[in-house]
DNA sequence: AGAGCACTGATCC
DNA sequence: GGATCAGTGCTCT
């Protein structure tokens, strides 16, 4: 069961053109809250994986953070190699001119 | 009901 | 410059 909150997540996940990432941040500043542990838990919670490329999501200063359990084995390697494939290329445990790739929710907010 | 979390910003050292 | 504290809202046990 999907709670509002993980939906509004999953949507603005879904805004996020691939070959272009995000940020907790912006995530929890698009949505108005200030929640991006909460944000955190619901993706590690993984509702719907394939609907929501959590991997496409990073922590503000451009580091994976801790997607899969920290040290993320070669299963999120390979998501990383597909996401490179997408155009976000992720030089081990950051992603290339994240600056660049990261996708600004347009809130009316801001 | 309580603890934890895939974070971030600010403060402390 | 790095480490720790505090804040935050939601999920899981």
């Amino acid at each position: 069961m999907l709670s509002p909150f993980a939906k509004q997540v999953h949507k603005l996940l879904r805004t996020v053109p691939k070959g272009r990432v995000t940020t907790y941040k912006e995530l929890a500043n698009a949505m108005d809250t200030k929640a991006f542990r909460a944000i955190g838990q619901v993706m590690r919670s993984n509702p719907n994986a394939p609907n929501t490329p959590c991997h496409r999501v990073v922590s503000a200063n451009g580091t994976l953070g801790g997607f899969m359990g920290e040290k993320s084995g070669p299963k999120v390697l390979k998501k990383i190699r597909l996401l490179k494939k997408e155009g976000t290329l992720v030089h081990g445990n950051r992603v290339v001119d994240f600056n660049r790739k990261l996708y600004k929710f347009q809130n009316p907010n801001r």
